[in-house]
DNA sequence: TCCGGCCTGAAAAGAAAGTTTCAGGAATCC
DNA sequence: GGATTCCTGAAACTTTCTTTTCAGGCCGGA
């Protein structure tokens, strides 16, 4: 035997010539529209190609399937295939560790997260988000839960150093109502929250949205219910095997804005990092490298 | 409004916060096998899905299909397009953002940089270090700096779940003489320090060495000058199309450390995690999503 | 021209698939 | 803690698809 696994397109070159002249039409026209047009309802296939559905039927048994159904799932894997094909790189990250170390299968988990994540963002919503977060207009204040509260540090520093205006909501909640007391149209919250969602977050997002803030909402897959009130929502996917979440696509979307926000303004930017860079220097507190 | 032609995709996610339980377990394995967990039947989908048929057949309708055959054609004619679109798209990630958009310069960036973090880290030494973590005997003490020191929170908030006697130095270096003076031999210390190195970190690590205290650093590619006195080190690479580096390597490495501390004493964990869980219900602060 | 074999598609029968109804049950709210 | 709302899937029902049957018809050969 020469051919254990046939794609479709094979199976009609190498049974043509039993094929009838009805049975042809049908499977000229898949040829030229392939696999396109034998994806639908026999019914419809036939009908596109203005033969009867027995034809059809019996041609696919020609061609060694049990039924339509089966054919038709033939396509379908073809199709996906060609798809997913090449881009399926499992390459073996961590290089020399064993195959089940606890690295190889974090390496897995991270990178399908990083990949779902990034296949999930609404790169017009993100633009949007990030012009919003771009906005020195208004303030920007920065907020996260119990875990997230470190991103929250994260965001804070960097969008410090990029724009003015920025405000650090701190993880103590007795404080948030003062600044919700400055609030007006025009500023913005960015908000961290992953499961479990806190209540105190969301009730926060709601006053906020009240006063006309624009919220900017970073959450998980299944997303926090601030999502509801959020002008922006990004999801991030966040298993991996352990008995909590991860936050490496949260830190990369994250990083993504940031280094997107400060592409949008870098004009001003520039010039800010420039001065902040001197001032760290004068204070003789860290050391250049290179 | 904004969106006239959607993909189902997109579909999802805009009506994601209208979905109910059941309705985002389906949703969910579709978006992580996309379209392929959509192309079947409803009674096989939803059967992959452990859900019921109707289940399916009420989220298809909710995303503003007539029905499920229609549903499927859309996601046929995706797949289609995808296909025989402009010259299959580069790895699929920020799947529809354009193709020199800031997002998929970043993705490239921060998977080379995951990759070659990962094939960097020696699998003895990262055990090695995480045995020292997990040594309850001694305290452990987590310390960043200006940039880091929000990874240092996420370590700290992270250990403090899983074992005991863990300090989070503050960032503010006046304090940290205090905690030196109660350094014994036998503690250890995870330190984060990545350019541009700061000289009160260094003379911290220092002083902490003399006095018999194990240091695991995590640091940049180029290594923290730190390294010549800590017991493991490990070098993250955090090159990104910016002004800044990125640290998703970085937390990357930093939560396979605390998932693998966790599995080497998941026996003395686990009910310490169950506690913890409990209390902050008790708090009312939080609630349960599933 | 007539005969016999073979295609072909209309239509019925049979099999899935998809939709709707409805009652039990979980979650939530007061 | 009880009432209420909403979610969920079993089951009946409807629609659509697929297969089979079968009669009409085309074609080549005598």
């Amino acid at each position: 035997m020469s051919k254990p696994p046939a794609t479709v397109r094979e199976l009609i070159r190498e049974n043509y010539a039993s094929l009838t002249q009805s049975e042809r039409k049908f499977a000229n026209l898949l040829l030229e529209n392939y696999p396109a047009a034998g994806l639908a309802s026999i019914t419809i296939v036939a009908g596109n190609a203005e033969v009867s559905t027995p034809t059809v039927a019996r041609m696919v048994q020609k061609l060694g399937f049990k039924g339509y159904p089966l054919f038709h799932q033939a396509l379908l894997k073809e199709l996906e295939a060609k798809v997913s094909g090449p881009t399926k790189r499992r390459d073996n990250w961590a290089s020399e560790a064993p195959e089940g170390h606890l690295l190889n299968r974090f390496a897995q988990a991270v990178t399908d997260n990083l990949q779902q994540t990034f296949s999930n963002i609404d790169s017009a919503q993100f633009d949007a988000a990030v012009h919003q977060l771009a906005n020195t207009e208004g303030r920007l204040y920065v907020v996260g839960g119990r875990i997230t509260r470190a991103l929250a540090d994260y965001a804070f520093t960097h969008f410090q150093a990029i724009r003015q205006r920025v405000t650090h909501m701190t993880s103590s909640s007795a404080t948030w109502p003062h600044y919700v007391l400055d609030m007006v149209e025009g500023d913005t919250l960015l908000m961290f929250d992953v499961r479990r969602y806190e209540t105190n977050l969301q009730r926060l997002a709601e006053l906020a949205s009240e006063r006309g803030v624009k919220i900017v909402l970073i959450t998980d897959q299944w997303a926090s219910p601030i999502a509801s009130v959020a002008e922006h929502t990004f999801n991030c996917w966040v298993e991996i095997p352990s008995a909590w979440d991860s936050n490496i696509s949260t830190m990369m979307l994250l990083e993504a804005m940031i280094a997107a926000t400060q592409e949008e303004s870098w004009d001003k930017t520039k010039d800010r990092y420039d001065r902040l860079d001197e001032l760290f220097d004068m204070t003789r507190l860290f050391r250049k490298f290179s």
